[in-house]
DNA sequence: GTCTATATACCGATAGAC
DNA sequence: GTCTATCGGTATATAGAC
């Protein structure tokens, strides 16, 4: 059977294992961080560059722009979450064991898929604010996802665990509510109480009182 | 029993007649639309005062800052919210019932609750960017509908309409999850396929096959 | 390799004209 | 009431020093 910690391994490998050289890894994870708390607009290429432990000019000796930094973390978080669906759907075991690991993966407070989802979320602040390219890219591997998923719970409806409704509007669901639960908890973290996967798939099962 | 249509006109109400100058109102619904569209850094006076049909200097006659006018919003957005989430759980009623209306309310296409939505997505994806004065808002006002909430599943469980899972952890499953849809709303509109409201509260109503 | 210094441009905010 | 002109601050991106 899958496993989220599989998967989790997933998002790291393309987070941190993507970057050859170290100083544009260290860029990158650094650009990252500020651009979750400020946004991309409001990001300054100093804080990033003072996050990372560099002069602001260093910067631009590996990103020629702003955008380009967040476009390539874009691509990464991107990559890295195509593959983690890819995986968790091809994997063993049953269509609920599958899509249980997966938003494990996806909501655990240590996973760099969180990171994914803070992408997402800045993208859908400012849609008009962010470039091109990554807005593209956001939108392809947002589809993607949706399809193999909506596939997915065809399967879970003929073995009879999930719900007989509309397969296209149910993995719209899930995407979006993964998405709010992504956002409390990037937000708060372990402070606040938090869904198991079991009530967060319940509107998919149909299954009361699983805890 | 308490309609969706009476709590969407509560945030109306707060949002187009809490003004009572023209010109504020014209500024204020505005700004809004390009706050949405660009986040709070990337949005400028001048696309503003464009899309009000007013000259960049003459957005300062009413309003001396940027940050002055995004903080008056959220505090509109913040009233109409509180307003109709305590109209919601004071009206009559099962809490199901209640809570179908309100998440009506809350996801309606044509509904200004979305506009909630948008400011409370812009403050997730740059908390650090964001006036001092509207992050305490949105605080604020958060945390009083899941008090609120809190009690309606309490009142529901005794009734046997909600599963018996921890309150505070199923309240904040709640706001995320209207959260996240409100996210896709606001992206697609209508034009993908949607939860009815008795697929969304599943989670909490364990009543598998409603659809 | 890494930093300092600077050119260039843009935007928020003010002041004053009509 | 509404606009035009402008000031000052600041951020991106470059160029050149060590």
């Amino acid at each position: 059977m899958i496993r989220a910690e599989e998967l989790k391994a997933r998002f790291a490998h393309h987070f941190e294992e993507a970057l050859p050289e170290a100083a544009r890894r260290t860029i990158l994870l650094n650009a990252l961080a500020v651009f979750s708390r400020k946004g991309l607009a409001a990001a300054k290429i100093s804080d990033i560059a003072e996050q990372a432990g560099f002069s602001q000019g260093y910067i631009y000796r590996y990103y020629k722009s702003k955008d380009e930094l967040f476009t390539k973390l874009v691509e990464i978080a991107g990559a890295g979450s195509e593959d983690a669906v890819r995986c968790a759907f091809e994997g063993e075991g049953s269509p609920q064991e599958r899509l249980t690991a997966l938003t494990e993966a996806f909501l655990s407070p240590d996973s760099l898929a969180l990171n994914h989802w803070r992408l997402v979320l800045i993208q859908a602040a400012s849609p008009d604010a962010i470039p091109a390219d990554a807005r593209r890219i956001l939108q392809e591997t947002a589809g993607n996802p949706v399809e193999q998923l909506v596939r997915l719970i065809r399967e879970g409806q003929e073995a009879g665990e999930f719900i007989h409704d509309d397969p296209l509007m149910l993995a719209i669901t899930y995407f979006s509510v993964v998405l709010g639960l992504a956002i409390t908890r990037i937000q708060y973290g372990e402070r606040l109480p938090f869904p198991a996967p079991s009530v967060i798939l319940r509107f998919l099962t149909g299954k009361g009182e699983g805890a």
